[in-house]
DNA sequence: GTTACTAATGACCAACCGTTCATTACCTTT
DNA sequence: AAAGGTAATGAACGGTTGGTCATTAGTAAC
């Protein structure tokens, strides 16, 4: 009378005794499920799913939903992997790193998850975005100089961003479609045009 | 027993009877809840009491959630207005159409409110993407040419997104103050590269 | 074979959601 | 003043969610 779903199943499940197992298979379907369908609409009983058992040993091993996506995610790592530090020839390098690094992800790469999540969850979006920011200020801050040069950064940033959506979240149209090399040549470019300021 | 959520007041409320005002106060709110929590966090019962209304009104004026974020967001027109027709001086016009446009809009402006529910619910932000992506096709594609006239059109979608994104999501940091003019110049200076191409 | 430990299960709960609908109160028309 | 129409209310419902917990079943030690 309470609960009108059926919480169980038909026949009782074979029991299968494997934490680690089970901790990683979590954390797999955790990245597939927050990135399908953002922090909020993605559920436990759907990862537990996925992942082969029940929602209960779910939160037995991650206590809870916050927790999990915590455990999940990636960390600051991921993101000096994504812009590395100072280089010289600053616009193709910038450019390189960033497409090259994200082309390679693939559907269970963590920061491709925590983007797609970011689109789906407001405190999440706020938190990437702030940390793809300071990241970009942190890694170009000493090679872009002059009296905008947090404002350049900001654009770089911007720019960075707007591919992510465009080609990596999106993931149809032109832009998903081009070509890796051509991309880079267009956003070398384009963050040459950033990052030298408008010149008439 | 079935529902341990008080769902009613203490004193019976005082009836204001007054649909058209009502309707646009829900339209209001609505647009201010989406915006807030994005919609799926979005409930039409908060809708209702940021309108000064019960949740029962706002189904009897809507019919669903769904139909409310229809009614309360905007439509192609509001697109046009930010990405207008082909001009003969390209990156100039593009920059400020949509910098002045964006600026300008307060709190309460449907496009904003649709930019930041998108920021939470995937379903949205696919629509958004492929509605500003398809917009500036059909404004720039008999001006923009060459053989990747697509692909530099979705770059400089992208990068449309990507001020958005960083200036009026996120709404705080170097890009968020910077001046109109000068985002202006920079805004520009990107789009040519982007128009443009890449020159040696 | 028995015991002890704990991984894993699944029934249950409280809270909240969108939606429905009988009831009520306001306003206009007679 | 009575009636009719409908704007507005709020109790109820079915469903889903994150979280709890008593029970069960694998497994290793003795």
């Amino acid at each position: 009378m309470y609960n009108s779903v059926m919480d169980h199943e038909a026949t009782p499940r074979r029991r299968v005794r494997d934490p680690e197992a089970h901790r990683t298979a979590i954390l797999e379907a955790a990245r597939a499920a927050f990135a399908e369908r953002g922090y909020a609409r993605a559920t436990i009983r759907d990862i537990a799913r996925r992942a082969g058992i029940t929602h209960g040993l779910v939160m037995r091993h991650f206590g809870s939903k916050e927790q999990l996506f915590i455990a999940a995610m990636p960390g600051p790592k991921d993101l000096e992997e994504l812009m590395p530090g100072p280089a010289s020839t600053l616009p193709e390098r910038i450019a390189r790193a960033f497409i090259e690094r994200m082309d390679r992800a693939d559907g269970n790469d963590p920061f491709i998850a925590l983007i797609r999540s970011a689109a789906s969850d407001e405190p999440t979006v706020a938190g990437l975005y702030s940390a793809m920011r300071e990241r970009s200020a942190a890694a170009y801050r000493t090679v872009v100089t002059g009296p905008d040069a947090e404002e350049r950064i900001d654009l770089l940033a911007s720019q960075l961003i707007g591919i992510t959506f465009s080609r990596y979240v999106i993931g149809s149209g032109p832009l998903a479609d081009m070509d890796s090399e051509r991309l880079i040549e267009f956003l070398s470019a384009s963050l040459r045009a950033v990052l030298q300021g408008p010149e008439p």
